[in-house]
DNA sequence: ATGATACTTTACAGAATTGTACAGTATTTG
DNA sequence: CAAATACTGTACAATTCTGTAAAGTATCAT
């Protein structure tokens, strides 16, 4: 489980994008020397994201690309959806059922269950970070909290649960 | 960003293994035919997992692998990472710089930042996550939470918020 | 002892991903 | 209109990952 290239560098590509702000305009050669990238790869990049509706495309010499939307309104998980596909394969149980026909567990799945929701999980918390708030360097508002004092818990169990065990959480199953 | 053959794989044999108990054993044939893998990738998984100090193999004629811990000692970030390596490299920096010598957002990089954290969160949610809960199907204790109900705040600020805005959590940044 | 069984290790073919190369299309400037 | 500039699309070499193959080592039953 890990951030692909491509990934990696289509969102730093939108996200210097996004610093020149919707009315800004960048070339493929500015954006590839400012990441560090070569110009076809960075072309691929590019050509990713616009598909994906992400930034616009002005063709011609004075043409370039610009961020499609205001930043506040990019999740991070529509990017990276955008450019590594869908966190879980919605075909997983079919794609990973090995040498048999279908997923050995698929009447009753853990396995699927346990990844289909860490998935939510992170959907959850990538839908709410968005450009905006890495332009800002707002990285501590969701993050850096030290891990004693995170939780992760349903709200209606959680007044319990601060009133009571304010160092292990454990609401009801 | 997507969970892997390897891990996918090696947790569901872990899992089975998981199932028989500290003093139960499978043999590499057993567990294969269980998940639908063919042998020589069984014993590759399997493998893994013993070099992992998650399971453990006895040899010979009445050989096998056992779990090596009871399943509520062992949580689900260590066994991806034992299968697929860390979350994030440690090394991401140096190893996405494009063509430069080093990562062109070194002093000041959001992305990492933020991947970092993700990863972290990710960890923590993952670490507190076992074996236990899988095998006992008790997926729902931190999974299958309405989305409006599901809260990820430093706890210090989290009881203010429960008070005044109960549906958009914006703690101070 | 000896053979059967089961784990262990290394090497390798096939598939997928990464990053590059290059020819093509569109638009502006003069 | 013609040249320059910049995006677009396809094809391809290099690398990494997936899954297989096969030879080797250890232990137990007889």
């Amino acid at each position: 489980m890990r951030i692909t290239a491509v990934e990696e560098y289509g969102l730093r590509c939108l996200l210097t994008l996004a610093g020149k702000g919707t009315s800004g305009q960048m070339s493929i050669s500015e954006i590839a020397e400012k990441e560090g990238l070569s110009i076809p790869y960075a072309s691929k990049l590019l050509g990713i994201l616009r598909r994906a509706g992400l930034v616009v495309a002005a063709r011609g010499r004075t043409g370039g690309f610009s961020i499609a939307r205001d930043p506040k309104e990019i999740g991070l998980y529509e990017i990276l959806t955008a450019l590594g596909g869908p966190l879980i394969d919605p075909n997983h149980c079919q794609k990973y059922s090995g040498q048999l026909d279908e997923c050995v567990h698929f009447a009753n799945c853990s396995v699927h269950d346990i990844l289909g929701g860490l998935a939510g999980f992170v959907q959850d918390f990538l839908s709410k970070t968005t450009l905006q708030d890495l332009l800002a360097g707002n990285t501590s508002r969701r993050l850096f909290i030290p891990e004693k004092d995170l939780v992760v818990l349903n709200k209606a169990a959680l007044s319990a649960e601060l009133t009571e065990a304010p160092t292990t959480p454990e609401p009801g199953a």
